[in-house]
DNA sequence: CAATAATTAATTTACAAAATTAAGGAATGC
DNA sequence: GCATTCCTTAATTTTGTAAATTAATTATTG
């Protein structure tokens, strides 16, 4: 929806330009502030006080200067509230509670034991106190659950519209855990929501305009432009695995033949790799990358065929949307330069220009954190619309309209 | 740049609502805008007072309701100002002045000699007030100079950063025009000059999220996300005929190999068919749609081998993007369904979810509008900051520096 | 068929929100 | 103390909203 301008909105736009300088830059003095931002000091001082208030910020210790008054650096308290995040898998979930920077505090891992929407949502409507009993923080309130999953979702982020590995058509998760806890609920397909924390905390940071590569059980991508997470039309943007590798091949769970992730997923390389040794189920990721550091010339040829194919399929990618980086996250990246370096070989062999920087996550909780950012994300970008109650608690004051 | 928010940025916005809001779905009384947008009856009244006031709308007829005071339509009065359009291919250019709905009211047609900036810039300023003087409207008068060309342009859209058709290495061409005649000129790259001009008055004037295929000499396309002109973050994307076709394949003008352009252009697919009849130069576009007509197998094989070529490929595009519709333009669109039906097989046959209608432009003066659009644009979108001089004759008020 | 009521459109007026400008208080080094 | 820089306060301006008012037109009625 297109926002009208009244006052409320231009305070909004200010506040969310603070915040996001905050985010990007670190503490800064109200002066500092005015200056980069182009606003007057007296406007600055009315909309930190308000963040004062709130608690969303907080002064820190003013540092000696060369002359005049002390500048008090203002930042960002990240401990105000806390957030819960669930990446939603096939067979489990990881769940983790975080502060207002995604940085994990509590953590978790359970089964998931079956896929029927409701109990589902029992079960992660009674991991939440759990983990906030856990996190000890017995201050800072709740602001919301993020819950990340595959699959396509609506505009709203309240229901998942189709996921292929779960079996759901327009499942409304995020009602249904948010009719158990009382808090706001928001669902988003977990490359998007990967996306999104590397961009508000993680690689991206600096980036206005990215792109992301994920490369684990599937293929996918999702795009940031203009700061703002990218969803398509329907929701359905960054079907990248389902980019078509072979004409007529390999079945893909989408009901599609011959799909780039159907032979170059970190799950289709095992596969490929146990097929190729005639070994079994005892190969996993875990024995992949130990073959590869002993030099198995099996291993690093498959590894290195995915890379390159991943890195030609990329390009095309790469040639349509003109990324700024491109940060690469996902099982796939453990398996490092075998597989990194015939993909950005190929990447910059195929690219229109000059290739952007392909930046690998090492970090093996960002996918969780991503959920979790779905919520903290609401607090730096007023426009996105509430999927669900009480979107005072996170700051958010006007101009939008909660369900 | 992002906006602060002050009283002016406001107001900016709500004329922007307004202005599109007639542009999209034609005159409509200040009571229907004001329940439409969300605004008051008042703030409406302002702003249409300003708006009127400026020329850039007129009230119309009062027409009898059911009861009560008649409203009285207020439209945008397209004939206030002109807009002159420059499409340069490599031995022409196409020149159009157009009112502001990117109406020609005169064109011409004059043979490019050569390359040399300084040289198209002279010819460039030298026709503006023939067409001007053509276009026959003394009073109004020359809201700005739009000029498309194939090639990469810079975020400013003030020069060519290179363009191989061109043999360009940054070209201020919009500069050196504007230093010639003294109004408003901005540059882009043609596949994004076209993608505007249907955004604002052609198919895609319906719809916030499209994409534009462009089979021509080329084959590129462009991405208009929310309302606005997607460029990427160097003003490269859309270069999706440069997507991989065939592994070290023909050589493509940019150097690289087996490029989708080189194959399946509508230039490449003349060059096939001469070299697979055998014939010579004599055989065109024209002799082509005849040869299709007439049912010639050869014709209607080589065609639709392309149709479904550019089709597999876009549905990649279409994976990544999620578009709400695909408008299709350029000459290959006068294949017709030879050309499009395969595409639209193929397309469909390969995307995750259903795939968006593709809706062919059958206009052929679409392009030169284009670049007319360049100039009209910037009444509807207050957002873009100006690359040239003397923004207010546009309507545009505040909130952006003019350079 | 004129007079009046009802209805809808547009404008005016009073008020509120928020940014700017300008002036002044606060803190600090010299 | 004094210059300097940071922050705040007060007055002013812009602009939107709400509510009352004026305007224009149709419907109803004696």
């Amino acid at each position: 929806m297109k926002l009208k301008g009244d006052q409320t909105t231009a305070r909004a736009m200010n506040r969310r330009l603070i915040l996001n300088l905050l985010r990007r830059e670190g503490p800064r003095s109200r002066a500092d502030i005015a200056t980069v931002i182009g606003l007057s000091p007296a406007a600055v001082t009315f909309v930190v006080a308000d963040l004062l208030e709130e608690g969303i910020v907080v002064e820190g210790q003013a540092v000696p200067g060369p002359a005049g008054r002390r500048p008090i650096p203002v930042e960002i308290n990240y401990q105000h509230a806390l957030a819960v995040g669930f990446k939603l898998m096939v067979d489990a979930v990881e769940c983790v509670a975080t502060d207002l920077a995604t940085n994990p505090v509590a953590a978790m891992r359970v089964r998931l034991a079956g896929h029927d929407p409701d109990y589902v949502a029992d079960l992660l409507a009674d991991i939440v106190p759990e983990l906030v009993k856990l996190a000890g923080r017995p201050k800072a309130k709740l602001a919301g659950i993020g819950i990340s999953m595959p699959g396509v979702i609506n505009h709203e982020q309240t229901a998942c519209v189709r996921s292929h590995r779960f079996q759901w058509d327009n499942v409304p998760l995020a009602s249904l855990v948010a009719s158990r806890v009382h808090v706001p609920v928001w669902l988003e397909d977990d490359t998007n929501a990967y996306a999104i924390a590397q961009q508000l905390f993680g690689l991206g940071r600096q980036h206005r305009n990215m792109a992301v590569l994920a490369v684990g059980v599937g293929i996918s991508c999702a795009l940031v432009i203009d700061g703002k997470l990218y969803r398509g039309a329907n929701g359905a943007a960054g079907k990248f695995g389902h980019t078509l590798f072979e004409e007529d091949g390999r079945l893909c769970e989408c009901g599609k033949r011959g799909c780039l992730m159907a032979y170059h997923s970190e799950l289709s390389m095992l596969r490929r790799w146990r097929e190729k040794t005639g070994r079994g189920e005892d190969l996993g990721l875990q024995e992949l990358r130990q073959a590869l550091t002993s030099g198995d010339p099996i291993a690093t040829d498959l590894v290195g065929h995915s890379g390159r194919s991943i890195g030609t399929a990329l390009a095309n990618l790469v040639n349509i949307t003109d990324p700024e980086v491109i940060v690469a996250g996902g099982e796939a990246v453990s398996l490092g330069d075998h597989f990194l370096t015939p993909l950005r070989d190929a990447l910059s062999a195929r690219t229109f220009r000059t290739a952007p920087p392909l930046l690998p996550d090492w970090e093996d909780n960002s996918w969780a954190r991503g959920a979790a950012a779905l919520v903290t994300q609401k607090i730096f970008d007023f426009e996105s619309s509430g999927g669900a109650t009480d979107i005072a608690t996170l700051g958010v004051r006007g101009s939008t309209s909660a369900a």
